[in-house]
RNA sequence: GCCCAAGUGGCGGAAUAGGUAGACGCACAGGACUUAAAAUCCUGCGAGAUUUAACCCUCGUGCCGGUUCAAGUCCGGCCUUGGGCACCA
């Protein structure tokens, strides 16, 4: 069979009887499968679209069948840097280049037989949709949701525009890659922050991913915590800061602002390092210019000189630094620094000398009543010629150990530390290379009796030379002094606090686990969790701080100065400062001229075009210009879903009936990196218009899964460089679209990365042949020729569309088609029910098989087949029968027989008998109609 | 560094309320058909030991340990790869 023929043929046959048109009035129930719509680029359709739209056309096809009113669009994401920058090449408008890339796209995606409602189709360039997206614009600055700030903003040099924080993640622009920096520049910016929380909550109500969840959860990056006011010494000042760790405000040393931080210039009179601070800000502005996210990351700052803030709690003196690791855009612009137990502010600390306050120690060991207190040290010795560590081997007496021991009075730790090396082990010759933070320990010493609870300090020392003195050892100290390697150490010392000692050492800095507070006068012993609550409440009765959560999120930088987006609807008039366009005269059209280089400014290239910008003020009649900045391309991707529902209406973006009937998307595809950015927006952009009144549910999407890509058959990313394309329409023409759709679903499985074979596409095709041959051995019989088969593939299909598991249906096919192989003769009702299941994936040929033979109605307007549970289900089952765990023979059994009779059976079993014969058998487990296990000694 | 996902034959991948590991497909090998090739059909195909052969036996799902009658699947600790975030206080 000629595979281009039968395929235009059917595709024909679909559109000229509208089989795929979703009716906005039906009695149906209503099912809305959406796959996101693509950016129609030059370059033609990816084997990867032919992947997801395969799969969401499947999943279409079988819903119809199975009686549902399904709603299956598609549209084109036609804004876009793209577009333009060919535009500005080749002196086109790019609305041209955009049509025929639509073109291309539209039919490369109709040779695939997909079943989209082409009906609905629209690209978000159409004036009759971009009209919409304005309106909606306009909605969020009428309730006081988009506002225009002059911010520093993410700048592409080479683009010639601002970029969202989304769109610059990696401090380099995401179109081009150029460094991006920062250019303060007037801004329409959507008050996307005030919808954080309700972004995490909504996802309650809805059917995503965990780890799509997940990933919106992190980006919006809640945080619960405090704000903290410290005084500022003599001035009426004082600095707010954001901190999760309220607990440790006894161990605050410093704090840092961010270098754009007001209070600088507030307090610039008294800061005496004026010249040093302008100078650091200077630089900071500029580091972000060049080198922000390059690896030297080491922390710098600047103390202001003459100013010092007072601890809230215990009111001492804390140094005031800027530094820009401090951000002006989260929490309040500055930190109170706890070097003990913040990696950051830590390494800060090393590197300029400033005191750290340990206020949090682990605990280790199990406490006990009547306690004996004392304060110890555990020393750690490195021996860096051999990469040894000193350790003492008590052998039954406590195992390997470091060398501990007691601080006596007067003494210090590191004394203390040096006078027991020396007594133990006659080391004398050593270095302090740390102190690592205290541990509160509490164990039972055996030849005291007696229970003690310890502040340990561990001490991480380097060994100089071998010099030794002699010991001087106690009666009951004996132990071997012995070197070891690391993982000597990770294997044999056992005791808990000479473990985490050695932790610590490997590791040192800021202590950030849970402990017991000490130095912390109110909150002293108690842990984290309840520490903080007892701070809060201090903190709020005093009037010195208060709980805030704080999100990652910020609002959305809805400005681009590009030619090719939707221009935002509004004129600035001199009278009467920004005045939305009329309604009425939505759309503001994009104009028709040929030059759109972008303006070396920062303007938008339609700020050159004077006719277009010069305006009247609709409110007051006076002159008045255009808004030159367009909208981000993210903006007509943010309600595309609901233009489906109602895609012709021209009195409002969809009418109320229609987004009432097809609800929530019920099933959404897309890629994995779209489900953070683009379905936050839409979710907020959704939100919000529910907020209004104007769509009848807050969350918009009910299910979200993603597509693994399809690799090149090197297992890397396809690219032209690479020569690792494959080309769909290639495959289409010389296996057949049917024979694509079955390999791409069979490819694996589909959430996954997947690389190209084209030997195992052949197989496909070898499939679909076998399919097509079994058309010749139907015999006059009705019914089936085997119904546990057929009941159990119509499950399997079944089940296996609905949850993406496509690779298994075509495999759960392809063993039914075998089956059918080895019979002498087939059944028609055999023949169309195995038409019917593959119809779904491979609908072309399925159809014109059934109209081949002459089995019935058309297959997509057929019903989809049903199964019979109980015939799923095997009556005579052979079970595997282990002896110890080990399979050692098989039985057939009759399902549910009774226990006996199968341990009976077992009996019987030669290879089972030679292993159990002469053994005790203890216990015979009998898994019903699963495993039979007997166990022998 | 942190978060997430994944490691199963020569390859793509099946199998998770713990219960006969390797379904299905590819590649490969042998055979049938053919003057021949392609196509098609049949058989074999994790590793190893033994055997004329079969049966059988041992090992085997990244590594180490644990729970269990039983672990690819559960728990603890690593290693590797891929992806995301990256000074978020």
């Amino acid at each position: 069979m000629e595979n281009s023929k039968i395929e235009k043929k059917w595709q024909e046959i679909w559109e000229k009887e509208g089989v795929f048109h979703a009716s906005n009035n039906s009695d149906k129930e209503k099912y809305y499968i959406l796959v996101e719509f693509p950016y129609p680029s030059g370059s033609g359709l990816h084997v990867g679209h032919v992947r997801s739209y395969t799969a969401l056309d499947a999943y279409a096809r079988m819903q119809r069948m199975k009686g549902y009113n399904v709603l299956f669009p598609m549209g084109w994401d036609a804004f876009g840097a793209p577009a333009e920058q060919y535009a500005i090449k080749n002196h086109i408008h790019p609305k041209m280049a955009v049509a025929a890339n639509i073109e291309t796209f539209k039919s490369q995606i109709q040779s695939l037989g997909i079943s989209f409602d082409w009906t609905r189709e629209f690209a978000t360039t159409d004036p009759e949709y971009y009209k919409w997206t304005q309106w909606q614009f306009l909605k969020f600055y009428e309730h006081g949701m988009a506002y225009k700030a002059k911010k520093d903003i993410n700048w592409c040099p080479n683009c010639k525009t601002g970029l969202s924080n989304e769109d610059s993640s990696g401090g380099v622009c995401e179109r081009c890659g150029t460094k991006v920096i920062q250019k303060e520049k007037e801004q329409w910016m959507l008050r996307m922050s005030d919808y954080s929380e309700s972004l995490i909550e909504g996802l309650k109500d809805t059917h995503f991913a965990d780890k799509i969840k997940l990933g919106q959860i992190n980006w919006i990056g809640k945080s619960t915590g405090a704000e903290v006011l410290f005084k500022v010494k003599d001035t009426n000042e004082s600095i707010k800061v954001y901190t999760t760790r309220c607990d440790t405000l006894f161990g605050a040393t410093f704090m840092v602002l961010a270098p754009e931080h007001p209070l600088i210039e507030t307090l610039q009179d008294k800061i005496q390092n004026m010249d040093a601070v302008r100078e650091y800000q200077r630089f900071a502005k500029e580091k972000t210019t060049f080198e922000r996210t390059e690896l030297t990351k080491e922390k710098t700052g600047v103390k202001l000189e003459g100013i010092t803030a007072i601890n809230p709690v215990n009111g001492e003196n804390v140094e005031i630094w800027i530094g820009d690791y401090v951000m002006m855009g989260y929490g309040t612009g500055a930190i109170m620094a706890v070097p003990a137990h913040d990696e950051r502010d830590y390494e800060f600390a090393q590197k300029y000398n400033i005191p750290i306050i340990q206020v949090l120690e682990e605990v280790t060991g199990t406490p006990h009543a009547n306690e004996t207190k004392k304060n110890s040290i555990v020393a750690i010795v490195y021996n860096p010629k051999n990469e040894k560590y000193l350790t003492l081997n008590w052998h039954e007496l406590g195992g390997r150990l470091f060398i501990g021991g007691t601080i006596k009075d007067g003494e210090d730790a590191k004394e203390c530390a040096l006078r027991e090396i020396k007594e133990e082990t006659g080391y004398c010759d050593l270095t302090l290379e740390y102190t690592l933070p205290l541990i509160n320990h509490h164990y039972y010493a055996y030849n005291k009796d007696k229970y003690f609870n310890i502040d340990s300090t561990g001490l991480f020392f380097k060994l100089n030379s071998e010099k030794q003195v002699a010991q001087n050892l106690e009666v009951d100290e004996k132990f071997n002094v012995e070197w070891v390697s690391k993982e000597e150490v990770i294997n044999e010392v056992k005791d808990e606090l000479h473990m985490k000692t050695f932790e610590y050492a490997m590791h040192p800095g800021a202590m950030v686990g849970d402990g017991i507070h000490i130095n912390s006068e109110f909150v002293n012993g108690l842990n984290k969790e309840d520490a903080i609550n007892k701070m809060l409440a201090y903190l709020e009765s005093k009037k010195l701080g208060n709980k805030k959560v704080n999100y990652r999120l910020q609002d959305w930088i809805f400005s681009r100065q590009r030619f090719w987006g939707e221009p935002i609807p509004l004129v600035h008039c001199d009278n009467c400062g920004w005045v939305p366009v009329p309604e009425a005269e939505l759309p503001v059209l994009l104009p028709d001229v040929a030059e759109y280089e972008p303006t070396d400014d920062g303007e938008s290239p339609l700020a050159k075009i004077t006719d277009w910008v010069n305006t009247t003020c609709p409110k007051c009649g006076g002159p008045a210009k255009r808004e030159t900045d367009t909208m981000p391309n993210w903006a007509g991707s943010s309600w595309y879903f609901l233009r489906y529902m109602d895609p012709h209406n021209d009195k409002c973006f969809a009418s109320p009936e229609a987004l009432k009937y097809w609800g929530k998307v019920d099933w959404y595809n897309g890629g994995m990196e779209h489900t953070t950015r683009h379905l936050l927006y839409a979710r907020f952009w959704n939100q919000f218009l529910y907020n209004i009144g104007l769509v009848p549910n807050s969350e918009p999407i009910d299910i979200r899964v993603s597509h693994g890509m399809i690799l090149g058959s090197n297992n890397e990313k396809m690219s032209k460089s690479k020569g690792n394309v494959v080309n769909p329409d290639d495959i289409v023409k010389e296996y057949g679209a049917d024979t694509l759709r079955v390999y791409e679903m069979f490819i694996g499985d589909y959430e996954k990365d997947a690389s190209w074979s084209t030997e195992s596409l052949r197989g496909c095709k070898r499939f679909l042949d076998k399919v097509e041959k079994l058309a010749n051995k139907l015999n006059n019989q009705s019914g089936y020729t085997d119904d546990s088969i057929i009941h159990k593939t119509i499950k399997k299909v079944t089940n296996d569309l609905a949850t993406m598991k496509y690779n298994t249906a075509v495999s759960a096919l392809m063993i039914l088609t075998n089956f059918y192989e080895k019979c002498s003769s087939i059944t028609k009702d055999d023949y169309r029910t195995l038409l019917l299941l593959l119809n779904p994936i491979a609908p072309h040929i399925t159809e014109e098989l059934n109209e081949k033979v002459s089995l019935g109605e058309m297959l997509c307007k057929s019903s989809w087949p049903t199964f019979d549970e109980t015939k799923t289900i095997d009556n005579e089952i052979t079970i595997g029968v282990q002896v110890n765990g080990k399979l050692r023979g098989e039985i057939e059994i009759i399902k549910d027989e009774d226990q006996d009779s199968i341990i009976a059976k077992t009996k019987e079993c030669p290879n089972v008998i030679k292993h159990i014969e002469a053994k005790e058998i203890i216990k015979t487990i009998v898994v019903p109609n699963k495993i039979v296990n007997i166990i022998v000694k």
